[in-house]
DNA sequence: ACCTGAACACCGTTCAAGT
DNA sequence: ACCTGAACACCGTTCAAGT
């Protein structure tokens, strides 16, 4: 398809396309070499490796988290924008939140997130061995609901409706004998979109973390 | 190895081996085949393909998860201990913690996991909405701390401390001008085991969910 | 009834050969 | 300097053949 000269960037752009249509499964250095309309070892020009490649796909997903934050709208909303958008980075790469990754040795986006959150904490008062536990707290808060959403997440929305509408119906026809808390609440499950339940679940950590006076 | 006839269970109990023994890309079901002492194919008698043999797995691990629960204990120390062992079932299949499976359609093992946590937030005063929405919460977070350890699990606790090590020192040496925050905060980084930060983390959602009086 | 082993359709990756 | 394409060492899985 795309005709221009082959670059790391060309090679990125097409393989975000691939994985965001077909799913990482999907996503082969063969069925990039065809999209590339070049023989397949042709990438291993410009990446080592399958590795290297989506270790530069992730840098690219990453670098939207921080950038135009809002100035001055106070710790809180900047650090749910903030996971918010690692979320959705980490939901286009299901890789990324799978495993693996996440650690050092990071690249300089990675970085870039980790600064921004310590910043909110300390501004919201925390030391900084609070900071760096609340740090760690998001971040597992945040990868979690992407790693669980992410097999949802090349459906449709109404497809995903659908699923969810699907998951409550199994709970609600469980023995209530055995299950009645989850038949109970069979009509409350996966209520919402995952982002809202996402930020939800953000909020009540947030207010754990950083009790309101 | 295992000389006996080739049954389910024994087939499940040399899949857990391995994956603990070398992670779960050492796992193929040629490794396993070695293992059993028979023909990689002859586990295909017994499960139809590799994802039914992994969904046995996880049945398997899930299986320990919520027996023997302290009677008595109150609905915090009951959620903890039940997250806690979650979280390393889920560490010792990483596949799990990954993606794809969780949310419904589920095994017998994962529904007791469900209605266990479900009754304690009930028992802590929640209606249902409220209980379903602190169920996923915790459920988020609980998978985000084993995706982002699962990597590391397969190493000595003296190696996992060393890259801790290892890591706060790249933190330490970044630039104090561009990430002062992170160099400020980074002997507090990766501080004490993996579990610990995960209870801490996951009492402060706790305190967010269930305010104390 | 259960296991074997050749075979198939895939992978990621290497490397000599082309232009 | 960059790309090609045959080839290698793997995968999961199928299926006819053995016992």
């Amino acid at each position: 398809m795309s005709r221009a000269t082959l670059t790391r960037d060309t090679i990125v752009d097409t393989t975000i396309r691939i994985i965001a249509e077909q799913g990482t499964e999907g996503f082969t250095m063969r069925s990039l070499g065809q999209a590339l309309g070049t023989d397949p070892t042709a990438v291993y020009r410009h990446f080592r490796d399958k590795a290297e490649l989506l270790r530069a796909v992730s840098e690219r997903l990453l670098g939207t988290v921080t950038v135009d934050l809002p100035a001055d709208a106070g710790w809180r909303p900047v650090t749910v924008e903030v996971c918010r958008r690692l979320r959705s980075a980490l939901l286009n790469q299901p890789q990324l939140a799978t495993a693996l990754q996440f650690g050092p040795p990071l690249q300089p986006t990675e970085f870039a997130i980790t600064e921004t959150l310590l910043r909110q904490f300390r501004l919201a008062g925390l030391e900084q061995g609070a900071a760096a536990l609340a740090y760690h707290s998001v971040i597992e808060l945040t990868v979690g609901s992407a790693a669980i959403d992410a097999a949802l997440h090349s459906l449709s929305s109404r497809e995903r409706s659908q699923q969810y509408f699907r998951w409550r119906s199994v709970y609600a026809t469980l023995d209530p004998a055995e299950y009645p808390e989850t038949v109970g609440a069979s009509a409350h499950m996966y209520r919402g979109t995952a982002d809202e339940r996402f930020v939800h679940a953000l909020e009540a950590l947030l207010d754990g973390i950083v009790p309101s006076p």
